[in-house]
RNA sequence: GGCGGCGUUGCCAAGUGGUCUAAGGCGAAGGUCUGCAAAACCUUUAUUCGUCAGUUCGAAUCUGACCGCCGCCUCCA
């Protein structure tokens, strides 16, 4: 599986948020099903807007592309996104991309006018059939700006002759540095080979990049490039496309400033993966809403298994059914917001469960947990299970709560009511909620 | 101009020929529990799917026209 990264000039907004969290959701999915997935992500470390933000910033184009590939590495990271199995970067590859030119050049699907090279569409016939356009209706609209060098507008650079002071490559065809089109034809051949399975990316890159993509691998393997491509829709701001050339957007790190990974991640799943999706901070709010049934569900599994009784009823709780809805909705070309509903249809139910029987075994509660590790968790990512490390002062921290909360209980016997909730009131300022049940009290400490 | 997509409750959003008097989340209203909270549970919240016409025994789902919105055709996830 191969998706088209950043082109490392810039942190990435939350439009690319989306593509990336999709795309990482598709493939958990994909490795719940035991697939093997190879997830190959490309980084664009050499191109004009990094050259154009070096000379802004007066550091070479290498440091530029460091800086905002860590800077990737640390959101996609945050946003809870998996590491791919590869991160190929264009400068890593040049050999690579070199070959590939020379065989386009030496097949004839490709020429070179004074060290630029070019791809020659009209060598290769299918070309659009991706985006169902057709050749002489790109050019009857041509608002493609002409290069004097090209033979046709359409083509397209594969290989661009350097300027002065611009970093390059030595190739045959002079000093230089590889197009954008041909850098991910020769990294997704280099990893998954001529065909491979699933290609995807934004929904403008359809035209011209992926189309490209497909003259310039096949034309060069004769053999089918890709099995499946998956488009994403974008992130509208009211209804307008977020990208940077409007300047409507919004940083990842900004948004994961007021939101937490979770959230945003349930905030794209609650919306299928082709469609237009619209941010406000509203949906993000209710996405966070959402999510706390979620956890309140989450920390009564982890209080009823803390106190581990044994015995206790077997509700005779049917797991396969919502685990069968839930694969069925994702087998269905990923359909996330149906998925998501299986997720809550479930939290409902097992509340029910517990409310209504007394004494639940704990199989039950293990038994739910796993549900929600194995879909929740490690498919959609808007939950965590993972043992959280116990520190040596929060074990001291939980005695002196636990202390609190008999004081508490002396002074609620005593009716003296504001004193208990003078506590309650106090341990809630520092993230403790506390939460009276028949069995005693227990008490969560907020993230 | 060419190509593609979209229009479902107060908001977001699934559903693409009968199971739909339409899932799920948020919001709102009432109730149970509680000293009060919180959480949870129960009940209510679209006879209707942009408009009009057609096909069909049957349409949110198919066809046509119209209205509105958006994207691509130039770097863009």
């Amino acid at each position: 599986m191969y998706i088209c990264g950043p082109t490392v000039y810039d942190y990435f907004h939350i439009g690319n948020a989306r593509t990336f969290i999709m795309a990482d959701i598709i493939r958990r999915y994909l490795e719940y099903k035991n697939y093997n997935v190879t997830y190959v992500m490309n980084l664009t470390d050499i191109d004009d807007k990094i050259i154009k933000k070096s000379i802004e910033e007066k550091v070479p184009a290498s440091e530029v592309a460091k800086k905002y590939s860590d800077a990737f590495f640390e959101d996609i990271k945050r946003l809870k996104i998996k590491l791919a199995t590869f991160y190929p970067k264009a400068t890593d590859n040049i050999d690579e991309i070199l070959r590939m030119i020379k065989a386009l050049v030496d097949g004839g699907a490709a020429y070179n006018v004074d060290g630029n090279v070019f791809y020659n569409v009209s060598s290769f016939k299918p070309y659009g059939k991706l985006s169902g356009k057709k050749i002489d209706e790109l050019e009857s609209g041509a608002r493609v700006e002409v290069m004097e060098e090209k033979q046709d507008p359409l083509d397209f650079a594969l290989w661009k002759k350097s300027k002065e002071g611009e970093p390059f490559w030595k190739s045959e065809w002079g000093n230089g540095r590889p197009g954008w089109h041909i850098e991910c034809s020769a990294m997704s051949c280099k990893h998954l080979g001529e065909t491979f399975d699933i290609h995807a990316g934004g929904n403008d890159l359809i035209f011209p990049h992926h189309e490209n993509e497909i003259a310039q691998s096949e034309a060069a393997t004769k053999k089918p490039f890709v099995k499946y491509w998956l488009h994403f829709g974008f992130l509208n701001i009211n209804k307008e496309k977020m990208s940077k050339s409007l300047g409507n957007f919004f940083t990842a790190r900004e948004v994961l400033a007021k939101y937490s990974a979770e959230a945003i991640r349930l905030f794209f799943a609650q919306a299928h993966y082709r469609g237009p999706v619209d941010f406000t901070s509203e949906l993000l709010d209710s996405a966070e809403k959402g999510l706390e049934k979620l956890k309140n569900l989450r920390s009564a599994i982890d209080s009823a298994m803390n106190k581990n009784k044994p015995g206790g009823v077997d509700p005779g709780f049917n797991f396969q059914h919502f685990e069968k809805r839930f694969t069925d909705a994702l087998d269905d070309d990923f359909n996330t917001p149906q998925a998501v509903a299986v997720i809550f249809d479930f939290v409902k139910e097992a509340n029910r469960t517990i409310a209504e029987k007394e004494n639940l075994h704990l199989d039950f509660y293990i038994a739910a947990r796993d549900f929600l590790i194995k879909t929740a968790d490690n498919v959609l990512g808007i939950i965590s299970f993972k043992e959280k490390e116990v520190k040596q002062d929060s074990l001291l921290e939980n005695e002196l709560i636990k202390i609190l909360i008999d004081i508490r209980l002396k002074a609620k016997n005593e009716k003296n009511f504001q004193l208990a909730d003078d506590i309650r009131k106090k341990l809630e300022s520092l993230a403790i909620t506390l939460k009276d049940t028949k069995e005693g009290t227990d008490f969560f400490k907020r993230e």
